[in-house]
DNA sequence: GATCGATATGGGATCGATCTCACAGGGAGA
DNA sequence: TCTCCCTGTGAGATCGATCCCATATCGATC
């Protein structure tokens, strides 16, 4: 492989002219110019990017912690990320957490030890003490995206959660529906909370309140869908809609509803939320609130290169709108002859 | 940060046999070995990895690229190559390639400039001639998957497509169907002749021969799924299954089926391919040739860790067997009485 | 004609590791 | 006692870029 050096003597100049031409600063003159992008063109000359990292302490790698590498969810954001990184010359190196405080403790850490430029973290857990001062000490720039509040970070990126929760509430609310069951995922996600206040929201709209309806926390998966969807068919059969927590949830809740036999939505409705891959191919078509999850990967990424830039973020904490996005899941409940108010339009609250 | 000196002056020793011990070659007598690691605990230490790769020219990073990293089929194999990579203490930097020829290229180029130790490639067109020379010239050690045949690879891990697709139509033909209609891919896929072939030889199994089977050769989508067999319908109402290029195509024809009214699989079966995240939600599940591509991204970055440590690999072509997943969305042929002969067991040759 | 700023270039130190080589000490064998 | 090998260590060169500083030329200004 050629060298700096190859090109600035085929070129008749000295390595500095040569650096100061790739890196477009400082002055170099026409013939000069020319004569150095010959060379580079002729010896097939690429910066060395090990020797520049180690001299300017840059490596033009952003750093990326999501909770699963292969799930089609994350794999979503990271495609948001790349694309973002790509347009700026950098590259994203993305590591799973698992969910789990040492394994993202680890993934950190080996990132900060490839001196990435900057970190975009989704983590489901609060910093390790000794994670937080070496964060600190590498002084490398943070965004989180999505999850818990995470100290070190600069700015944050999260996906309204509320508004969407809010907006879906009073889609069932709207087509007259009373008896409503809302399978959540975990309490410990901020997520959760951020969901139930956006509820509580909608509920207040119509002079309601939590107590209401049925509120069940389990996780976010479709096992836990699937049982209480089955329980709930049991022990309150008058249930004419279900929300669950997302769609994996959903997925359960439909495998349950037509193990028993019931038509979707016509005797009860499913909303679900994220707007997973398999939303669209679920029968019905699962009506669902849309996480824009490459955006927040997009703005993410937008946040950490200006803070790079040595441009203060846009803003401390960024919210990226959620979508209702209409399928058939959802329906007139039951019991009501079908005088629909308006329907709530796609919600899109910034 | 510390560095390698700062380290040795604590130990009252040299940077050479810090070096030593990290590296763990060459002689280090416990005394040294003692204080060193002391020092190294107490300053919290860690290498450069610039540095060292400067001079050592080893990145400890491996490159990939896939079609499209937000897509969940190639998610699952960054996952199994990440997650193999991680045991190795190396890192893993992907990229899309978007199956574009240009953008393959430069995919590859910019992996190359970050000096990756090696490369995982998963395309969908020949490499350009200069790229080609570029990988020559770099010496990168290359593993490919999937999809067509490489020159620089050093090794190739392939889906056994040709025995997925012969134990998927052999099912089929045992269920009685001999009415069959195939929606194969894009013929520049090397897949899509594989396929072909273990079509062929299911069929010779049965006294039969292509002619006697209808394809129609589209794209990987659902779109072509849907359109492709709303025709069918209409021109072949004899066809009693659909083959389905991969699950994208099933979930496309599914939907045409029932746009139509037809009861899958009472009036026709459907059989997909890859078994794609979607593919058990579809109503009713589909049935289909599950390739495992997370096990696929495991093999490759074993192949190149393996070629990285100057072992030959394994074999210069590795075939990851396919599974047969039995759902719902296959039975018998509608109008032949129900004398199933056995049916075909999940084949997992080889 | 002296001074100053802008343009243009080169020399060498530097980043933080690895790696080769030289060398010292000690025990074994001749 | 001398040689040889093994253990253990350190000095210095090296990887390929960037970056600071010195310097040279030229035109404009005083």
């Amino acid at each position: 492989m050629a060298t700096i050096t190859d090109v600035s003597k085929k070129a008749g100049v000295s390595r500095s002219t040569v650096s100061r031409l790739i890196a477009g600063n400082g002055y170099v003159s026409d013939e000069a110019r020319k004569a150095v992008e010959a060379a580079i063109q002729e010896l097939g000359y690429r910066p060395n990017t090990m020797a520049r990292g180690l001299r300017s302490n840059r490596s033009d790698i952003i750093g990326g912690v999501v909770v699963n590498v292969s799930s089609p969810f994350y794999a979503q954001m990271i495609g948001g990320m790349q694309e973002t990184a790509r347009s700026a010359g950098k590259s994203i190196i993305v590591a799973s957490g698992y969910a789990d405080r040492d394994e993202e403790a680890h993934a950190i850490i080996e990132l900060l030890d490839r001196a990435c430029d900057g970190l975009i973290l989704y983590l489901e857990n609060a910093l390790r003490d000794d994670v937080l001062e070496i964060i600190a000490r590498s002084k490398t720039p943070v965004v989180t995206v999505g999850g818990n509040e995470c100290p070190p970070a600069r700015a944050r990126v999260t996906i309204d959660n509320a508004t969407g929760a809010e907006a879906g509430m009073r889609l069932l609310l709207d087509q007259g529906h009373r008896h409503i069951a809302y399978l959540s995922g975990g309490t410990i996600y901020r997520d959760t909370h951020e969901r139930l206040s956006g509820i509580d929201a909608a509920l207040a709209g119509f002079g309601l309140a939590r107590d209401d309806i049925y509120v069940e926390h389990g996780s976010f998966s479709e096992t836990f869908g699937q049982q209480a969807s089955a329980r709930l068919l049991v022990e309150r059969p008058e249930t004419t809609a279900i929300f669950a927590g997302d769609d994996d949830v959903a997925a359960g809740a439909l495998l349950a509803l037509k193990a028993a036999g019931k038509r979707v939505p016509e005797e009860i409705s499913l909303l679900g939320f994220d707007d997973n891959f398999h939303a669209r191919h679920l029968t019905p078509g699962l009506t669902t609130v849309r996480q824009p999850v490459d955006e927040a990967g997009r703005v993410a990424t937008r946040l950490l290169l200006s803070i790079l830039d040595g441009e203060p973020p846009a803003a401390p904490v960024i919210t990226i709108p959620t979508e209702l996005i209409m399928r058939q899941s959802v329906g007139p409940a039951r019991s009501l002859s079908p005088t629909p108010r308006t329907v709530a339009p796609a919600l899109t609250a910034s």
